[in-house]
DNA sequence: ATGATAGCAATATTCCAATATTTATCCACA
DNA sequence: TGTGGATAAATATTGGAATATTGCTATCAT
């Protein structure tokens, strides 16, 4: 019997495949939170949830797996990786240690259009509310946006395509934990006094500095959850 | 729909999948350079190579991207990621960077057992011979697990299990240009001293020499490559 | 000759049904 | 009550057919 899929011939040649579409959806809802922490991935759901064959699912979930944010043990299915307070101190460790190779090398590399970028993705970042809510914490994909591109301009002068990367993979994985720290501390938390003045040590070329500034910014998140005595739904880590 | 229940073969739970398998199998096949860089991986041909169905094959396929050992572009299928010089410096630079890291935390958490662990590494590498042909170099499997391991067990103590899956993944990475720098430098390369040098300076807790040594270590591969004037096969890139 | 384009072959992607495995349930029995 | 073990249900994995897309080749108009 011939199935009919979706016939549908428009002009555009085929774009991006079905995995990849589902592949950014999930990515995105975990990483935002719409998929917590340690949720099953079971076919039937996925199906339905993203409107997609079995096929181009658990393509993405393998690709997701190999950056660590699901996890899956054969023959038993995929979950969204946990999270736990030893893997947020390891994550925000690693991020120190990594970003500030990063933080030392662009601002060793630092030019002019290097500054330029990063006044202007300070700029555009402090015209966006952190909160899509007034009331309460609410995630404003905006914010994260500009927020991402505001640490992308810093760091990404280090002149390394797979640093560059590596940071971006930790800058996602970190985005969970980040949420949730948002929650508990909005709106005490002044972000953007932080970001003005990682900004200023840079510019100034001020490497210690700027250093000193990005640790304390990166542990933030820590310490924040940490003081909360909020315990993390500790589930299975994928590392 | 009747669902058959009758499993013919059992006592033994389901091991790893097809895709798993497969996936370890391509990986292998990659890193050894048995599959060159560029190589497009069709589905028709690694369904035969592998004797797999196409839907494992191309979950391994999509981890293996994840990984960036291969690349893809959405409709045109897949291809073992390239090599180039550039792309040869910017993963030795990254690895001296990161593994510098690993390494200095590792020597600063040092004990008895760590120690003995690398002597133990060591005197088992020490064992094995090269290359699988004492005519000319020939990729020698136990070799080369040793070898892994070695530094594993200098590496392995810094505390951060990410740093180490990083640490592991530019390895092997780095495997594929190292095939090629064998080939080329076998048999004048003393590796067997480097690596007793190595082992020395970290013993010792000589921080700054390990360091130096095992930057010089990793600069090899890229030296042997770059004098040789031999042109890589310039494929595409993945990262 | 050059460039456009239709038709066709090759390949990539996707859906789905068949199969394998795990998980839940029930029952016999100590 | 609890334990082991069969059986059924649920779920995960896989193979292959069906479909979509790309790439090639022949043909034609300029």
């Amino acid at each position: 019997m011939p199935v009919k899929q979706k016939s549908s011939n428009d002009s555009r040649a085929g774009g991006p495949t079905i995995a990849t579409a589902v592949y950014d959806q999930i990515r995105r809802d975990i990483i935002t939170g719409v998929l917590a922490p340690g949720h099953k991935l079971g076919s039937t759901g996925l199906r339905e949830r993203y409107n997609a064959g079995i096929s181009p699912v658990r393509e993405a979930l393998n690709r997701l797996a190999a950056e660590n944010l699901v996890c899956f043990e054969d023959q038993k299915g995929f979950h969204v990786a946990g999270v736990g307070s030893e893997d947020l101190a390891d994550l925000i460790k690693t991020r120190c240690w990594i970003e500030e190779i990063a933080l030392r090398e662009s601002i060793a590399n630092g030019d002019d259009a290097w500054e330029d970028a990063i006044v202007l993705a300070f700029h555009r970042l402090s015209k966006v509310p952190r909160s899509a809510s007034s009331d309460s914490y609410e995630f404003n994909p905006d914010w994260e946006k500009l927020h991402h591109a505001f640490h992308g301009a810093i760091l990404g002068n280090c002149g390394s395509p797979r640093m560059i990367a590596y940071c971006d993979l930790l800058a996602d994985q970190a985005n969970r934990y980040r949420q949730l720290a948002a929650s508990i501390s909005y709106p005490n938390r002044s972000e953007g006094d932080e970001h003005q003045e990682l900004m200023n040590a840079a510019i100034e070329r001020d490497v210690e500095k700027a250093v000193a500034l990005h640790h304390a910014h990166l542990g933030k998140t820590n310490n924040i959850i940490m003081k909360s005595g909020l315990s993390l739904p500790e589930g299975q880590i994928a590392l």
